[in-house]
DNA sequence: GATGAAAATGGGAATCATTTTCATTTTGTG
DNA sequence: CACAAAATGAAAATGATTCCCATTTTCATC
């Protein structure tokens, strides 16, 4: 693990929700750390590669990251606000077997996601 | 209804499912028409306002664009040689639906797909 | 402690989708 | 036809992300 992984998670520990490669990289530049903007990239990548971190994509695009619980989970995010909620996914996952069993697919993991409009917004 | 938004939702049609900007684009020159780049994004922009056109994002974050009203389906992709198989997914509109009614969210979508191997892989 | 290979890092250029700007063309209407 | 508003397109600007490459750090071994 290298020291930047170390910062990297560090400092999505502090921020505790999503954020941005963009934004994770000023929060450290302003903290004093000179930390470069590529290996800000780089080290999310490979935190998301080993299933520390969680990757979403805002409405304009902008991948946003989280640390990830071990528990596997399904977010409801605002698509306005951002707000976001983890949910329980179990009918996904009879889902997700079912249609690989029925299509001959082993091996399998999915992704599922909700988004819409929070109460506020 | 200008021109282009018409246009668009032709070439919509005869594709089918999602497409990008640039793919669409790329079809309509190759159609010989000339219509331009920024034309293409202004109506889909339009079109979605309109809620004509639904928008999604690619796991690389590209924006992705279908005709409203089209079946909703998911995708079964394997993560060896890429085959993939759409399949439906009522148990997860339901999820979806019911998710969201929990947590007070409106106007909601969702996204979900499953990787694995398939037979041949 | 010295050495060298491999990994990590940073800066700047390159890439690519998307948006903005602005001048020109088309359209609809009196 | 004339004229204003809408539509269009080319090129430049923008912004996130990736690529490239030279430098630095780490670490095992002598």
């Amino acid at each position: 693990m290298s020291k930047s992984n170390i910062k990297l998670i560090a400092v999505l520990e502090r921020t505790g929700g999503f954020a941005s490669a963009q934004e994770l990289h000023q929060l450290l530049r302003r903290e004093g750390d000179g930390i470069g903007l590529t290996t800000v990239y780089r080290s999310l990548q490979s935190l998301v590669d080993d299933k520390i971190v969680d990757v979403l994509r805002r409405e304009d695009g902008e991948a946003i990251y989280r640390l990830c619980g071990e528990r596997h989970h399904h977010h409801l995010v605002c698509k306005s606000c951002g707000d976001t909620v983890e949910i329980e996914g179990g009918a996904i996952e009879k889902w997700a077997k079912t249609m690989a069993e029925e299509f001959g697919y082993r091996d399998v993991g999915h992704t599922a996601e909700i988004f819409g409009l929070c109460k506020k917004c």
